[in-house]
This record gives structure tokens, C-alpha cells and sequence, in this order.
DNA sequence: CTGAAAGCGCTAACAG
DNA sequence: CTGTTAGCGCTTTCAG
């Protein structure tokens, strides 16, 4: 292997002035620079991403943890972090903690270890106290982790406003919603009660049905869809989020309900899944990317020190579908 | 910060001895170990990652380079493949190419810099020699990528050939396949390939439709499936990727012929989304958690610089479903 | 503008 | 069983 004492020899220079050509700081004459170069590209060198982390006691590595990566919704954001910080100039090392016993706390160690800048969190945390006493930043996507950790997220209330004003529109009588496990608290859960706060103040009479804790498979889906019209033969209005709806979709129609005729659906986060099949649901639909950008932007702005302004929080969208 | 050596000096040892205690390493007596702990404790130390990893010349951390995360396929590859290194101890790095000018160059660069131990790559690669003279370990998955740079698929000979015979055997005469772009030639196109020569063998008509280069969208399956029904009005079959043949049970419908009585629709990959919505796919299914396991079994020997005798390649299975 | 030298924090021989 | 010492490869003052 060849290091940066290499090239300096063979350039005939100190190894700090490869390092100045190498980062482009500090002036160097041009002939210089091409004697290093010439000497970098002969040998060719490459440096050591490592060697350079530990001196700079920064490694250009974020963290971002998630419950899954095959969820539509995450691997969807997923990918946009990924691309958000590429342009960045980070890395990503990713975490999926569904099906880990407890990766967390591992994965949190491994910030503390310095070989990341800092961490993105959109996964449940029953791990209270883990977040304390970090010294790398951390921010949280959607998710409560304690009181000093700043939370990025889509503005449910506005998603449950709209949600609400699309029931109305369609003259629902009796809306049902499909929650998530009340063992966690989050910030989606506004929109939900947004939503049936708005409908109830107007007359519409509103259930809801929890999912299952940690229960992505899509067979629980189903059979909460299964559930909810058993329970509510009545229901002509249902919101969830994109799977939940997805699944309610196809019991509706085993069950000869006709939608939206006789049962609208709405689907909250408006995933590829909403587009596809011979039904594309009708759904409020969250900014995945541009919630993914700002996330990366507070990240870095805590890493730099810096302030910035933008506010946390981004509205979501109506988008038209063939539910509602 | 606190280092090694003010762990050492609080518990009147060598920094070696801390060294030997934490990885628990060499012999340590009782006593002296107890002492390290308590200074470890006391002082809440939490050692370097980079440091030890610039000791050691490894990071335990492995760069994946996907088209997508999005994608439903690569989404559950990409969870699967996270949770297999993570059994085993390494750390994933992710990077996705799609959508970002030439970021695979510059990731496969972040190799060289040893930042990572060694690459999966999923993606499609144009660049040729780009995965030459690596000193570390690449694995491909489902792509070639040089003579020298090992592949894990799926058997999509065995696959084709199951795509066949469920045609075969619900009498199908004209089956149309829609294939990825030319552009790029990958293990995958054997299942293409061996289905039609066994349809073809049968007498039944095979044509296929090329879907463009590296353009994901889901309006880009769709626009296909038109073409393919207006091209192909008498088609009784179609076999392509879980998307592609999504969309086109769309259209059909939306033309009006009936699944699968009139066309008979058959997807490869077997993702989630073939078990979404009012009609789920019947699929040739990869076992994606198998495969991932096998990739990073196959990586981790090599960088261990073992021998593993398992083959590179698993058979696929079939899914029932509502479309054949 | 360039070089010498002192880190960054940990590991691993090798003595003792 | 434990301490000394010499790296791992790069960055960054600080003289000159």
C-alpha cells in the first residue's frame, strides 16, 4: 500500500504538502503541485479515508435508523436521505430495526463510538433514556425521542384537516380509522385526531381500530381490513395509512362492497403502492423528498453549528385517486 | 473526550491492558480486569471506531450499491442484505445510483480509500474496467460485472422455465414478454431467454417489448402495458417483473379483458406489491432473504480469504396468485 | 511557499 | 500477566 510518504518522496516534497495539494487548501506553487500530482497518479495512490476520519475526528457518515427498508414508505425516504446527503458529501450507513432484537442501542453506540457525525431517527424507540447525553447530533424523523432532540415531520394536522374535508366533501356518515399500536406516541398520531375532531364537530360519527405493534406483514393488514367491516358493516368512510387502506380496498370488494360508491377510502402517505393496481387510492399524500432534504439540512446545519431558519415541519398534499 | 489512556492512568495499568480488556483478548487476571472496568465506568469512556480501525486496517463495514431503494424489489434486498451484515457484525453503507450523475465511480472510490472492507453491487454498471484491480473484496448480485468478480442470482434458467410451463399449462399461444433494456445484458435475461425458447419449442408465439433504460417510473410501466396491448391485442399471456406486469393488469382491465380468463399474467420477483390490491399476481418468486444471506456469506469468505463451497446461485419458486 | 514534528486514539509485538 | 514502544496514515500548526 502506498502512503502519503510515499508520494512525497517520490515528488521529492513533505508529506504536508501532498496533503495541501490533496485538499486543496494552503497555496502551492503550480510546479509543485504537478510534481505531486505526477507522483500521486505514478504510485497511484489513493489516501485513507480512515486515517483522514481519525485526524479530522469527522468521518462524513450519518447514521439513519428506520423500521425497514421494504416498507414502501421508508424505503421510499430511504433513498431519499440517501440521495439528500450523497449531495451532501455523506455517507449513509443504514440501520433497520424491525426483526432485531435490539439493534438500537447497538446502533446508538456506534454514534458514540465517532464513526458517524451524527443520526437520523425514524424508528419506534421504547428505549427511553438512549438519546440522552449524546454529544453528535441526532434528529428525529416523526418520532418522539426526548425533549432536546428536534423532530422533523410531515404537518399531520394539516393531513388530517384535509383528511377530514375530503369525508365531508363526499357526505361520509361514519368514518373509521386504522391507527397504529397506541404504545407509541408520535407525531402522526395528530392526524388521526385531527381528523376525527373535525368530523365529529360535524355530526360524523368516528371509530377506530388499532393495528398490531411491530406488525408489518401484509396478512395482519388484511385481517384488520377483515375486522374493521366485520365490526363496522356500516363504515362509508376509511382513513389509514397506505397498506392499511390498500388492504381495506380489497376486502371491500370481497365482501361485493362497491368503492367509492359505497365506501370511500383514503390513504394517508401516498406511496408508489397508492398508484398501483386497478384502483389507485385516493390519498394525502406526504412530501417524502422534501422531507428527507430537510431532514439531511437540520442534520448538517447541527453538525456546522449552525443556525437555520426553515421551520420543521412540511404540509402535505391532496392526491386525486380512484378511492374517494 | 476521554481516551485510552486516561482509562489507563485512572486504573494504574498500561493502555495495552485496557486494549487487552475491552476486546477481550490475552490473559488479564482478575483483579487488574475489575480495575479497567471501573475506570472504563467511571470515566465513561466509549473507545474510537476510527482509531481502532485505522489500527486494525478494517471498519467492519460494507458498501451496497442499489439502482433503487424505492424499488420494491431492491427495498426488501436492501432490508434483507442490512440484516444479514448486521448478524454477522458489519455495518451496511448504502449508496443508490439511480438518479445521481456518476455516483457509483465515486463510491467504488470510497472502497479504495478502505473505508469499507468490501462492495455488494446490485446496480447496473456501465463502466467498464471500473472494478478492475480492486484490492478488496466485490461481490455482484445479479449483474456482471468482470471476469474476475463473482456473481450470486437467482436460477433464472430454472425460472424461465417455470414461467413456461404455467403458460404451457393453462394453454396459452401467444405470450408476450416484457424485457428490461438492451442496453444492459444481466444473469436475469436467461429467464426471458429459456422461457421462450420452451414456448416457442411448443408453438406458441413469443414476442417482447423493451422497457427503456434506467427510468423507473411507475408512468413509464404503464406507458409499456399500453404498447404492449395495442401492439399485441391477441396476447394470452405476459411475463415480465413484478411492476411491469402491475401495470398491466391495469390496462387490461381498463380495456375491458378479463384476468385471467382472456390473458393469462404471470410476475417475476414475486415482491409484496404482488400480493397488493384486488388481485394479486401470480409470480415467479426469488427468495430474496435466501439470496441476500448467500451474498454476504459469500463477501464475508472473502474477506476472510476462506473457501465457501455453496453454490452461487438459488432456485426460485412459484407463487399462486389470482392472474393465470 | 514548504518542511519538520507533534498529534488523532488504538493495537500488537516483544520484553520483562 | 503487564508495560514499553512503535506503528496505522493523515492533518496541521509553526518555523524558516
Amino acid at each position: 500500500m502506498v502512503r502519503i510518504k510515499d508520494v512525497a518522496r517520490e515528488a521529492g516534497v513533505a508529506p504536508s504538502t501532498v496533503s495541501l495539494v490533496m485538499n486543496k487548501k494552503g497555496y502551492v506553487s503550480e510546479e509543485t503541485r504537478r510534481k505531486v500530482e505526477a507522483a500521486m497518479k505514478k504510485l497511484h495512490y489513493v489516501p485513507s479515508g480512515v486515517a483522514r476520519s481519525l485526524s479530522l475526528n469527522r468521518t462524513n457518515t450519518i447514521g439513519v435508523i428506520m423500521p425497514s427498508a421494504a416498507h414502501p414508505f421508508f424505503g421510499e425516504l430511504i433513498g431519499e436521505l440517501e440521495t439528500a446527503l450523497y449531495n451532501a458529501g455523506y455517507k449513509m450507513v443504514l440501520c433497520c430495526t424491525h426483526a432485531k432484537d435490539n439493534a438500537e442501542p447497538h446502533f446508538v453506540e456506534m454514534l458514540k463510538r465517532r464513526n458517524m457525525d451524527g443520526i437520523i431517527m425514524g424508528a419506534h424507540s421504547l428505549d427511553e433514556g438512549l438519546y440522552d447525553n449524546l454529544e453528535r447530533p441526532v434528529v428525529a424523523f416523526d418520532r418522539y425521542l426526548n425533549d432536546c432532540i428536534p423532530i422533523v415531520h410531515c404537518d399531520h394536522c394539516q393531513g388530517g384537516k384535509l383528511a377530514a374535508e375530503t369525508f365531508l366533501r363526499h357526505s361520509c356518515r361514519h368514518v373509521v380509522e386504522i391507527v397504529g399500536s397506541s404504545i407509541m406516541k408520535t407525531p402522526a398520531d395528530d392526524y388521526h385526531r385531527v381528523a376525527a375532531e373535525i368530523l365529529t364537530s360535524q355530526g360524523v360519527k368516528v371509530d377506530r381500530i388499532e393495528r398490531p405493534w411491530n406488525e408489518p406483514s401484509y396478512a395482519s393488514f388484511m385481517q384488520i381490513a377483515r375486522q374493521l367491516f366485520a365490526d363496522y358493516p356500516d363504515a362509508d368512510g376509511i382513513l389509514g395509512a397506505d397498506l392499511s387502506v390498500s388492504a381495506c380496498l380489497y376486502v371491500a370488494q370481497e365482501r361485493g362492497l362497491r368503492v367509492p360508491e359505497d365506501v370511500k377510502l383514503l390513504a394517508y402517505d401516498g406511496t408508489l403502492i397508492t398508484q398501483m393496481g386497478t384502483q389507485p387510492l385516493t390519498a394525502i399524500r406526504q412530501p417524502i423528498k422534501e422531507l428527507a432534504e430537510l431532514t439531511v439540512c437540520k442534520l448538517l446545519a447541527m453538525i456546522k453549528g449552525e443556525q437555520d431558519s426553515q421551520p420543521w415541519m412540511i404540509a402535505p398534499t391532496f392526491q386525486p385517486g380512484a378511492t374517494c
